[in-house]
DNA sequence: TTGAATATGTTAACATTATTAACATATATA
DNA sequence: TATATATGTTAATAATGTTAACATATTCAA
């Protein structure tokens, strides 16, 4: 067995790369140990990739994709409007929580810019268009005003928002979910949190 | 004049390594290229801090410092309690948009571990102190039930992670501010959008 | 004041990294 | 079959964090 050409070696290096990066995240991924745990030489990679930066990518890719898949399954379920909101932004601090390396690599620092990706700004448009349908329930209203459309777009904006936030502010270390709540229930405390604004101040910013 | 102890190399690379952090992030701040821009030998840092790790801990410890005059600052204006929340989370986010070097370094995977640096641990806290505070309005009221604590503990997350959210999205190009409305409008739109939550779903989880 | 301890510098070395050039061989294709 | 392309290798370059070994300035006690 020649070890030449085994045909597997990008799929390889990317099931690799993914185990590294969940578990150490990207500062820990170096393309020669990655080379070396594969089995490759040190420059194989680059035969198949675009350097670190195109590995990061096509994990990121991945990870986006499957991020997509789960909030898609959410937003497909049979519910009424505003309970499909809440189980979105629970699906998604879920998804962090369970994922934290890849949701850092989606949303972080360390991922390639999206322009020189294509694809990577394909995955991620995709998965901002999920999220902006369900919210403003774009399906079930094609008859919205201009008005409508930029609350919608607006109210989008404030629950991505509220969920990226739990998110991150947890995979971070900075809230711990109690132990003695089910970790869906508290997201959703947190999610539909009233701050008690009041309906003065509220008008003032329309 | 000889090189030896000029005495004040600790700060002048101190605030050279904010001037490169401000501008490139952590990754682009490299301990040698530092020693380089301040004139010091490539070994010389070591003497001041504890490698890299240290210096970006002094870093985040005197952005938290100036991150916690501001809210501060906010937390103190003689305002209707609704309104100052309003306006922590507007001064919250605006930081992070004026700094976002500062508060990625702040709250990211880049900084230092906290329980290795306790003068970070203990600004990190420091912020969140004024925050809760403010936000649950401990100072008027000693009174609170165990309940009222945890709501307004809760509270408190809720407004955290919503400014933090819209922060984060901000400052990682996921969501850019219209440009023909002003910045804080824009802000305040965001954290006090009612997402529409019917109280018997709200009910449910209390 | 003198002498030792300490603080603050230096250079040189080591191990690691990303990336590329130069070269070799397997596969595909005309 | 001959050639072009894809995929592999080794070796080199340049950069990094860190430490060791060494040198000099400063501090402080006797």
């Amino acid at each position: 067995m020649s070890k030449y050409h085994h045909g597997d070696v990008r799929n390889v290096l990317l099931r690799e790369a993914e185990t590294i990066l969940r578990e150490e995240g990207p500062g820990g991924l170096s393309l020669r140990r990655l080379a070396r745990l594969t089995g490759v030489s040190e420059a194989a990679p680059y035969r198949h990739f675009d350097g670190k930066d195109g590995i990061l990518a096509a994990v990121a890719i991945a990870a986006l994709n499957s991020f997509a898949d789960r909030l898609e399954e959410t937003a497909k379920l049979a519910l009424p409007h505003e309970e499909r909101i809440m189980a979105l932004g629970v699906a998604y601090v879920e998804f962090a929580i369970e994922h934290p390396q890849h949701f850092r690599l989606i949303f972080g620092r360390e991922r390639p810019p999206l322009d020189q990706y294509p694809e990577l700004r394909d995955a991620a448009d995709n998965v901002f268009d999920i999220l902006q349908r369900s919210v403003t329930n774009l399906d079930q209203r094609g008859d919205m005003t201009l008005a409508d459309a930029a609350n919608a777009y607006n109210r989008a904006l404030a629950a991505w928002s509220r969920a990226h936030g739990i998110a991150t502010l947890v995979i971070d270390g900075m809230i711990s979910p109690p132990l003695d709540q089910p970790l869906h229930q508290f997201i959703f405390g947190l999610l539909a949190e009233d701050l008690g604004i009041p309906a003065s101040l509220q008008a003032a910013i329309r």
